[in-house]
DNA sequence: TAGTTTGCCTAAACACTTTAGGCAGCATAC
DNA sequence: GTATGCTGCCTAAAGTGTTTAGGCAAACTA
């Protein structure tokens, strides 16, 4: 019985690899299994469940797409950091369909809490420091920001677009030239 | 053998009301049939497979949602549109969970084409008549205006915002504020 | 080298999906 | 009012995924 070497990370990666590969609800222990060429049984010494192992694909996910974004505004502010920002979340959607799609899983708040979430918002918000909102403010632009992003990035991967003109990547800067206008004319609180 | 008297249509709606009550990714065959207290093989004689039952409470979801948007959008204008538009959508993401979520299966194209879902781009088309946007932009604003409003509505369903002050429901009037304020200003296209 | 840990195994129970084939309830035709 | 046929729900069975219990051998540890 050779022994393959099997360890929560390599499973996990292996997983995300997955999920990429055939949509990130089609993976299963017994595919991951048989990827590694071993018995399903043996992966329940390294992961407690398929819920288990779905959620640290979702936690690898979230971490990998946060160090992108980190990596991507160091240095950038204004529009400059915002396409950027907006950028990293399309083209890893489109280079890692199902781990962008674990990265959507429900957390429990625990689990959520301790992930990587908290740090998207945090760079999100760093981005409105190159705009005058003011600081009351943030919440909502923050939630703004990631609502299109998110929002447009998913409904791309579901085909949302895919039957009108013009295509999708072209109306993408129009999007980012929009949501820069907002942000620089953020409309004031009613009194 | 009672006949319990299975139409399509019966089985689609409880399984809708399933969705909403165990989630849509919860929702099975068996647990259907366990629901009209049948045998599991009765069902198929109904429904092609599990894929065909989930696709039809998706096909469901959407026309509910279409006539919901319809019905609010007549006889309003401008922001009040825009206003009446996103809250159809938050509202019976709320009051329908599983549905919502059924609504944002990927359907095969031809499907696609043939659901509620080129009316809902329709019915987000009209409320850019109560702005004064180009006609060549029309595109990327809907994009904007269903990415927004699909964005907030799932991140909210996920708990995206649910561990940070303030409540998801105080920071999206603001969102629609700044909705509209962009539509009104929308920025001109780049030569 | 002996003992312990641990990795992967076999075996088995349980759930969901799907197909094949059977029998009985119901509607119609006479 | 009975015969005929269709259809609805059934039983049976095979395939796949999840999960737990318990065993054996490989690899550290002394």
């Amino acid at each position: 019985m050779a022994r393959v070497g099997l360890t929560v990370e390599r499973l996990v990666r292996a997983g995300a690899d997955l999920a990429d590969e055939v949509g990130f609800d089609e993976v299963t222990v017994s595919a991951l299994a048989r990827r590694f060429d071993v018995k399903v049984a043996s992966l329940y010494s390294h992961v407690k469940s398929s819920r288990d192992l779905k959620t640290r694909i979702a936690l690898l996910a979230l971490e990998e797409l946060a160090d992108l974004v980190a990596d991507a505004l160091a240095g950038r502010a204004g529009k400059d950091a915002l396409v950027a920002f907006a950028n990293v979340y399309r083209d890893y959607a489109h280079a890692h369909p199902g781990r962008y799609a674990a990265a959507r899983l429900d957390l429990d708040p625990e689990t959520a809490a301790a992930s990587a979430g908290p740090r998207h918002t945090q760079l999100a918000a760093a981005i409105l420091r190159g705009y005058d909102i003011p600081e009351s403010e943030h919440v909502p632009a923050v939630r703004l920001l990631g609502s299109v992003v998110h929002g447009y990035v998913s409904l791309e991967a579901g085909g949302g677009f895919a039957h009108s003109a013009p295509d999708s990547a072209e109306t993408w800067p129009r999007i980012l030239d929009a949501l820069d206008a907002l942000l620089r004319n953020w409309p004031a609180a009613p009194s």
